[in-house]
DNA sequence: ATCGGTGCCTAGCACGTGCTAGGCGGGCGG
DNA sequence: CCGCCCGCCTAGCACGTGCTAGGCACCGAT
């Protein structure tokens, strides 16, 4: 069903040499056109846009990254089901934009393996790959090596790759911080796993805890909701119940709040909950979660220019970039009653 | 830092060529035994991979698709913010990789409009479109005009695309039916507003209280969690409180359960709550959220079915497959306390 | 009148791959 | 010994586009 114009090929989409004919011009002439390079009339230009729009013409992207090895594509790995990345990926799309680049997301599924996404986007000659989420040092080295890289997230170093962290540590002080000033004593941590950033986390905690000479207590977690509300079944076993918690992200403290208000307690009534990423889900009216925010947009800002100095300044040696975390003080911390 | 082969064509991806050169055969060979056609001797099979392998050779996706005009590519628009769609996605991948397709994303975000996602998708040459979400008669009939469309989600009609939706009205008297019969007799809609359903569950939630005599309530909502939140403000508002609401989705309903629970009430001991969707969300041990589920699985395989149909078995006919929905009774509903 | 320049346009190669039309050698039936 | 087939392989065109190397007409300066 495309083009029923009449160009004599049928259910084939409208060439650029369609696009010539019509107008009658060459191909040659039509290309400069598009790219919008100087060498043709003005009226030529209004012609030929007018036929292409009349044809329904649009770019073959295959034969443009084929031929122009500069593939202006930015591809980036990332798993739909996480917030964060989301949040992250709608902020990478402007940006990339402002570069002139496009954007081609490959998704890591609980059914499809990293290195499946990342075949597919190689196959794509995307420019480089912005890689969000959990890597090991392995797997970043090898790919680097193969297409400029990004890591988006888990504190690695190397020679072959950029990365774009926070700076988790001392985020975590911050929160443990705010919630020793508010007078809690009795503060436990759920924490990450092996996720990114979870080590750096449970470390401020530990520091800020013992610093104040109060005894850490961590509770094993991930991040995710469920083990948000696994946790919390885990907390109301202790005695005393301890008055606050440092989650380990923003989904497993939503998950903990959630499953602490079910079970009748109230946040921050009997128990103050701090989360971490500054997720959009945290900012929810019904959730107005106290958390330590992420700067997103200045992530995204930054693994996009690292990609970009890579492609298009020329940089070959390794950059990477620490963010600054920042506490968001909102309604799920006060004062302990007890 | 690609390629640190010894093609002479430094910083550039390895082509067949390289390969061919390295094994001492010709270009087609590589091919045939890349496409697994039969026409190369297994010694020559395992010499050829063996190079590709050393020196790290992937196919270029761009010359393929131009080369064959079979895209082997479906792209999926959908809104990486919602939920259902991204359990859609995760659906999807399995699908359309047991019929050999694989998946382009097209992201559509509040500053990424639909049209320019499309244009991107199109430039692609997917071989079709799977459509989620929202999206008039007019967007659709133009766009089917250009590539074989499947819209999932919107009740619309039309002989140029295929849709697949579920059975809206139906899910909605389900789920109201269940309240009527737990013994509520004030029960409200928050409803979707103009979103893909909403207006089929307005039809269902009123049909089922005029047959039962009860007086219908709609207080206007949308898809979203901050739009139950709101929602549950009204709630709070109305003498007598309500017994049970019936929410236009999964997130409207979460936003509901969690706003009530947090001003001190319970559910469902004062209030039930039903959703719409069964979307992962629901299931979260939190949530546990009752709800009227549309078959995820089926329906990401009605359309990637649908949409190979039309490109393998040269369907042109429109086809409109409607899922059975179903009620998921957990716990957010019991009888009225009053 | 000649020359160089400028504005507008075109011919044709290259990109990496799929695929058609063969080519070459050896075994086998006649 | 001839002819044919078959297994393995190669030459070369085509896909739609970017881009280089021009070409033609016209204009102003010499």
């Amino acid at each position: 069903m495309p083009n029923t114009g009449d160009t004599g090929r049928p259910n084939r989409h409208p060439t650029m040499a369609d696009v010539a004919a019509k107008v009658g011009v060459s191909r040659a002439l039509v290309s400069i056109v598009f790219r919008g390079k100087e060498g043709a009339s003005q009226e030529t230009r209004d012609r030929v846009f007018q036929a292409a729009a009349e044809l329904g013409y649009h770019p073959d992207t295959a034969a443009q990254l084929l031929r122009s090895h500069r593939s202006r594509h930015l591809g980036v790995l990332y798993t739909p089901a996480e917030p964060f990345h989301v949040d992250l990926i709608e902020a990478i799309y402007p940006m990339a934009e402002k570069h002139g680049y496009d954007v081609v997301l490959g998704a890591q599924t609980p059914t499809r393996a990293m290195t499946k996404a990342v075949e597919e986007l190689l196959g794509f000659r995307t420019a480089a790959v912005l890689l969000l989420g959990d890597a090991t040092l392995a797997e970043v080295t090898r790919l680097a090596a193969r297409v400029p890289l990004v890591a988006v997230g888990p504190h690695l170093r190397g020679d072959a790759f950029d990365t774009v962290s926070s700076d988790d540590s001392r985020g975590a002080r911050l929160a443990v911080e705010h919630l020793v000033e508010l007078g809690h004593r009795h503060i436990v941590h759920v924490d990450g796993g092996v996720k990114a950033g979870a080590a750096d986390r449970r470390r401020g905690y530990r520091a800020v805890m013992r610093k104040h000479g109060l005894p850490a207590t961590i509770i094993p977690g991930a991040y995710t909701e469920e083990s948000g509300a696994l946790a919390a079944r885990e907390l109301l076993r202790c005695d005393p119940l301890p008055t606050a918690v440092f989650a380990g992200n923003d989904r497993c403290a939503v998950g903990i709040v959630h499953a602490l208000r079910r079970f009748g307690l109230t946040v921050p009534g009997d128990v103050s909950v701090v989360g971490f990423d500054g997720s959009r889900a945290a900012q929810l009216p019904h959730i107005d979660l106290t958390t330590v925010r992420q700067d997103i947009s200045g992530t995204a800002e930054a693994a996009v220019e690292s990609a970009i100095e890579r492609l298009d300044d020329g940089r070959t040696e390794a950059k990477h970039v620490i963010r600054k975390t920042q506490l968001i003080v909102r309604g799920t911390t006060a004062p302990p009653k007890r």
